[in-house]
DNA sequence: AATGAATGAGGATTCATTCAT
DNA sequence: TATGAATGAATCCTCATTCAT
């Protein structure tokens, strides 16, 4: 006895696909992605574990979707936020304005560190290149946005650099989220205060000195 | 087929632990960490399955002993190279030793990336302890190495600099590494070549640029 | 191969719950707790491993319910009989009826050994509350009819007597069920007929001599 | 290299047998059977686990001699307490004997029911044959013991009477001995009071009423 | 006789996915 | 379109036992 009404029409089913990526979007805050099973999701969204497979063809491609919804939700707030700088921004503000935006979103770096482990091995090429041109679209424009937003920065500049921030970031939300047992270890025992990263302050402050590395650079051959 | 005599003394079972963390790290090469399960670990040895428990507790502790020991692998080149630029090295120099002894270990950071992911989410306190420890110690001994190499990095600042270029490395793996289908998007579709990273060349460019950055700070009042 | 076809209702899927229970009770019979798998019952229910566990959370469980139907099935057949003794029931009388229903479930004696042993160390607090009432339900209900059958007994005996008869059976099954090995060795050695039990026969004369000794204890003070 | 010295005559061979004997035994007074492994009774004995396998062909025939001790060691006291008894024992006064002496012993009825389930299981013939002619020697010894005891009993009823004892106590120690849940269940639910046994008491008086039983009968045709 | 390193069989359970209804 | 019953692959670890030393 299907419990839903059924989605007969384009909006609808948007509707309901939308309903499943913030199901899967919530459940991902508290848990792992391992953690996490179809079952749960569908339950969540107050739909039925073969429904989800109606919208989305694999658990993975699920979660792409999520990751590609929160990714452009972060971005367009980015661009918001750096266009306020108006042209003339400085390697700290920019900084500040990324650490801001990825603090609202503590669960968002830890998706990517799945996306590129877990979430694009198990996608098909469709599926995987809609993802890359959306993900190259957004990375093209933020670059745009960097270029209008941070003087020194050389036509064609920005894409880089919104690429290598996103590495850094990556890289940092890894060392910033260690497992309970790492925290403890961390906590308890002397001199390992060395780990205790947080992370916004280590955007803040690794953001800043990338940015100022880029500026003096400007002068040298491009990279 | 590896040596089938008992280890009944310290020094064989620490050559047959070897033989064990050499299998592991091999078939971690070509195989992604789920994919590896004890009884292939144990074939590669030439070892039975339950033999394998006899030297590690289990898979998590196997692979983040593997980890340790490429850990120091790598710090020991790493630093017996640096050493070698004899206190008037340059970010550029810097970067490029740091791009060549991690282009000897492709697989190197791919095991990063699991450790913060997967294996230390699975280990006792003590093991958790034990290995913090070791990275702790080598981190900062690479600190020390680096403000011995790099003139302008200030005391006790080479540590920090040493954990920001290691997040940055945790993040470009992931990048560098797209799975296979990923692969083969970023190679046939156009406009992709963004992503077509190349490792060493990003390393270096990215890593020279952030100590550059580091430089230009000096003067600055600390991060 | 039973019915393949989905079980959508209720009743259906009562039905296929009856059919998993029959194919582990039918296992039961040739074949000891710990030499069952679930892939067995599976397979002999025909059905998949899989769906076992959508029906009983657990082994345990799944061999609980066995036991609560079995049950249910022998103190039936037990009251009836009992019943048809019309109140002027004596001691052997009833211990025959007891012997009898018991012979024809040969393994019911072995299946509750189990349940203290095994069963009732793997289940949920739920689970075994409800078979605990269940059980207490029927012990009392027998109580009640052994009351009406034996003239002799107190009103409130009948439960305590229940519970005796029903601890004497749970050891008297291990003692008639003994290993093939064992079997033989009693078979084959002289002197060894004291323990060539015959199970009907025990109970038959145990259990008259026990409401004997109920019925002439009549008298003294309680218990 | 092995740290004890060698047992070279049969003195020290008994002896050493008696160590491992009592370290299972002690062993098994806080834990299951399933729980013990040979690795923790070789290390309670203080040898290696290889050795245990010198002195016993299986963990089973392990058990079972331990088993045979504790029975031999309970059916002494018994015996020596029932001669106490001066033959002018009722049953009341000789079903108190019984209770006090396996009061004593409280995972001696534990064992008793593993006998029957397990250990005869997996034992070759020679060690069940000697087993089961160790079991009947004080079966018939006790039953004489009995008989000198308990005036009503004819001659060759005290072995009968003995094992219908002992088949008892094999229940009884089932239901007095409940998972750790079930207990909690008999203890915080309504009307679960029925189950809650004391052992001693229990055992009390239905081998009292048993005794009185066969008292009683003691004119009729034999069982 | 003693050791302890080596062996490898053995199994319940989860869950992404399919498909009959 | 929606459901949820059915599927079955996939796997780490224990531990009794063996046997080379």
């Amino acid at each position: 006895m299907p419990l839903k009404q059924r989605a007969v029409n384009d909006e609808q089913r948007l509707e309901r696909r939308q309903v499943l990526l913030e199901a899967a979007w919530q459940l991902f805050q508290d848990n792992s992605y391992e953690k996490i099973n179809i079952a749960d999701v569908a339950h969540v969204a107050g739909l039925a574990k073969g429904t989800v497979y109606l919208y989305f063809p694999t658990k993975e491609a699920l979660f792409l979707a999520v990751q590609a919804e929160q990714l452009v939700g972060w971005f367009d707030e980015l661009e918001q936020e750096l266009s306020g700088l108006g042209g003339v921004g400085d390697a700290s503000r920019v900084a500040s304005i990324i650490c801001a935006t990825l603090s609202r979103r503590p669960a968002l770096t830890r998706l990517f560190a799945i996306l590129h482990t877990v979430l694009e091995q198990n996608i098909d090429y469709p599926t995987a290149l809609a993802f890359k041109k959306l993900l190259l679209e957004r990375i093209l424009r933020l670059g745009t946005t960097l270029e209008a937003s941070l003087p020194f920065l050389q036509p064609g500049q920005g894409a880089q650099t919104a690429l290598w921030i996103y590495t850094f970031l990556l890289g940092l939300q890894q060392l910033t989220n260690p497992a309970p047992l790492v925290r403890e270890v961390i906590a308890h025992e002397p001199g390992m205060g060395v780990f205790a990263f947080d992370f916004c302050h280590e955007c803040q402050a690794a953001v800043t000195t990338f940015l100022i590395g880029l500026e003096n650079r400007k002068n040298e051959n491009g990279l």
